[in-house]
DNA sequence: TTCATACCCGTTTTT
DNA sequence: CGGGTATGAA
């Protein structure tokens, strides 16, 4: 057969191997920029070229967006045909076919996806109806709950097994924490509602028990493609296997050293144990790196070098040169934040565009810091990672809503829902909810239930607007409509922030308006959540030249030009969440390893000997115990100039209060500075308030 | 029901 | 330190 693609000149041996390799279980073990990517396009490409339809391909990636990514890149070097191909996470696929088989294990096919905050709250009603939260101190709180729970699910374990390994303190409670659970399971199944874990455990149930199904789907599905498989679980795993039982045409792509997400069940020797789970599987491995210079990688494996558990593989590299990582050892965050915006300056003048580089960082508020110095410098940015628009109340209650035109049997949102009247609170709440249970159409029943006068006219009004609502619109029209019901509510219970909190429902509004129905909408909010950070800065001309500020493991599968790892400090990264525990250090070593891959050309590592703690302000920091590791890997930055020291030593803090000075308030009148307490906090010592601290965004201090 | 107060806790990563 | 939560009073 002739090809259109040159596969042979287009891959070296190893890639092509995979690529050509169509039937029966395939591991490939991808080292960091080892072009694993390419691969799978590659093959996406050769099952389409071979004719293969591209329906019956199935690729499986850990973001929605890495999968319409790589079917994009596939039709570019092919055809269009390939972006029909099947791709998505694994929770999205399980969303498809749970609306399909559902019904299977209980469930309609109009069923509610709960994220995170949701099945807490729901775990909340529980644990209070259960009398739980009552002065027991001990019982754990609702986070810690839904954690525990997940745990269990994600790696099946029992939960005695998971509180027993991890949370051995709770342990007395473990009989109250079955009976919750218990409670739960039947709470969501009641209601038609799925958590995240119910995706694909409901998923797997389904699976197993109907080998018709089984078949069924192995037809559908004939070439199974999955990324990233470091990262699953044992029950993603399961449910591989009995996807692929019928044809065993299953690829599983990933790198044991870049596991990172052990704290939600993922178990990367899910790799390992592939071949007993496929027998005959063939193994290839991709060690050859494309994307990093030699003094990276060298310093790449020689943090892995460090790691407890030996990794399968070492990488190297043909290209040669390249510059030494650099450590900059900044006073502090401010000063961090300096030293980045100025490399990134200088970078610039050479002519990296921006969208080429990245400052990458354990936890999404270590940019705090940093944002705010690259707004005054007025250089454009995009932040991944961290809070999502769909974790704000204001979102939360919107949605609720919307939630309820689709499931109107979703208790959780209607709950939502009514405590937003004036005069109901969770009493009255309850009371309308079990009256509502008892109707086949609780939207139409509400105007029917016996309103106190206090809040009938609320009522009346919420009852007006779902009917309403229900009517054939767009997403849009129908958040619209919303909106005008809302704004009311919404400026009495956020009096202090709405402005703030307004910029949110018009993304949101934006958002809508991509959707033809409101099914879709709803699914990909739960599913594909919208992050909530806007860029301070837009850009000037072209959208795409922004800077990108990343969480580490936001930034997975991506690559810069020049990269920045900041905030390398022992209690940030790693995170003081994790030193207790070995496992724990060991992924954080493998996230830094994740981190310092990204870079093609320039790494940067910057530590700051302080930093402020949220509890304990103002802390002097030990470098991170990964810098530690590979001192003679990298070169320590030294200003040319040493006066460049001295002149920063005297400059001003940004605001301009140096401590000492006098000041007066127009409240608390005249006082003496005593230190800085944040970039825009100021403690102030005031001769007839005492010490007071001041924030500068709103306190109009003057100088004396 | 709502408001005020006291207190507790925990700082992370994401589908 | 600050936010959320539980508790108690009006």
């Amino acid at each position: 057969m002739r090809y259109r693609l040159d596969y042979a000149k287009e891959l070296n041996p190893a890639q092509l191997e995979a690529v050509r390799t169509l039937w029966g279980p395939v591991l490939v073990i991808a080292g960091a920029g080892s072009g694993k990517t390419r691969t799978l396009v590659y093959r996406v490409a050769r099952l389409v070229e071979e004719g293969v339809p591209p329906e019956r391909i199935l690729l499986l990636t850990f973001t929605r967006k890495a999968a319409r990514e790589m079917l994009r890149r596939a039709a570019l070097i092919l055809d269009e045909q390939c972006e029909r191909v099947a791709g998505g996470t694994f929770h999205s696929l399980a969303h498809i076919m749970l609306r399909q088989y559902g019904h299977l294990v209980g469930y309609s096919r109009n069923f509610t996806v709960l994220d995170r905050g949701d099945a807490e709250d729901a775990i909340n009603l529980l644990r209070t109806a259960l009398g739980l939260a009552e002065k027991r101190r001990r019982f754990p709180r609702k986070e810690t709950i839904a954690a525990i729970f997940s745990k269990a699910i994600n790696k099946r374990l029992s939960l005695e097994e998971v509180v027993r390994e991890e949370y051995p303190h709770f342990l007395e409670e473990l009989e109250e924490l079955a009976k919750l659970f218990e409670h739960y399971v039947r709470y969501k199944q009641e209601h038609q509602l799925m958590d995240y874990d119910d995706l694909l455990v409901n998923w797997f149930r389904v699976l197993k028990s109907f080998p018709e199904v089984r078949r069924e789907v192995g037809r559908r599905f004939e070439f199974i493609m999955v990324d990233e498989y470091q990262d699953t679980n044992a029950l993603q795993a399961e449910i591989v296997r009995l996807m692929a039982e019928e044809h065993g045409n299953v690829m599983v792509v990933g790198d044991d050293s870049q596991s990172i997400y052990a704290f939600r069940g993922a178990n990367f020797k899910n790799i390992l144990e592939f071949p007993k789970l496929f027998p005959h599987t063939k193994i290839i491995k991709l060690e050859e790196n494309y994307r990093s210079t030699q003094p990276i990688l060298d310093l790449a494996n020689a943090v892995i070098e460090h790691a407890r558990e030996k990794y399968t593989k070492c990488l190297f590299t043909r290209r040669e040169g390249g510059r030494l990582p650099l450590l900059y050892k900044a006073r502090d965050e401010a000063d961090q934040s300096r030293f980045v915006a100025e490399r990134i300056l200088e970078l610039r003048e050479e002519g990296v565009p921006l969208r080429e580089i990245a400052v990458l960082f354990r936890s999404a508020y270590h940019s705090f810091d940093l944002e705010l110095e690259l707004a005054k410098r007025n250089l454009p940015f995009v932040k991944h990672g961290g809070l999502k628009l769909i974790e704000t109340a204001h979102i939360k209650d919107v949605v609720a809503h919307l939630r309820l035109l689709l499931n109107p049997f979703d208790m959780l949102a209607w709950n939502r829902v009514l405590l937003l009247i004036e005069g109901v609170g969770p009493k009255t709440s309850g009371k309308i909810m079990d009256y509502l249970r008892q109707s086949p159409d609780p939207l139409a029943a509400l105007t029917g239930f016996p309103a106190r006068a206090s809040y009938a006219e609320g009522l009346r009004q919420l009852s007006d607007l779902l009917v309403s609502l229900r009517k054939e619109a767009s997403p849009e029209e129908k958040l619209n409509q919303l909106y005008r019901y809302y704004e009311p509510i919404f400026t009495r219970i956020y009096y202090d922030d709405y402005p703030k909190r307004a910029k949110d429902l018009e993304q949101l509004l934006a958002i809508a308006n991509k959707y033809e129905t409101l099914e879709d909408f709803l699914a990909d909010l739960a599913l594909e959540p919208p992050e909530a950070s806007v860029a301070e800065v837009e850009g000037l001309e072209n959208e795409d030249e922004k800077l990108v500020l990343s969480t580490v493991h936001s930034a997975k599968g991506l690559e810069w030009h020049s990269v920045f790892v900041i905030s390398l400090a022992e209690g940030r990264f790693p995170s003081s969440y994790a030193l207790g525990r070995e496992e724990e250090i060991e992924e954080e070593r493998r996230l830094f390893y994740v981190a310092v891959t990204r870079a093609k050309e320039n790494l940067f590592l910057t530590y700051p000997a302080t930093y402020y703690a949220p509890a304990e302000g103002r802390i002097f920091s030990k470098p991170s115990r990964f810098l530690e590791e590979v001192k003679e890997k990298i070169e320590e930055w030294r200003p040319q100039d040493l006066s460049f020291w001295e002149e920063e030593a005297v400059e001003e803090p940004s605001s301009g209060f140096r401590p000492g000075e006098l000041v007066w308030h127009p409240v608390f009148g005249e006082g003496k500075v005593k230190r800085m307490a944040d970039i825009d906090k100021v403690v102030v010592q005031f001769a007839s308030a005492g010490e007071k601290t001041l924030h500068l965004k709103f306190a109009r201090l003057e100088r004396l």
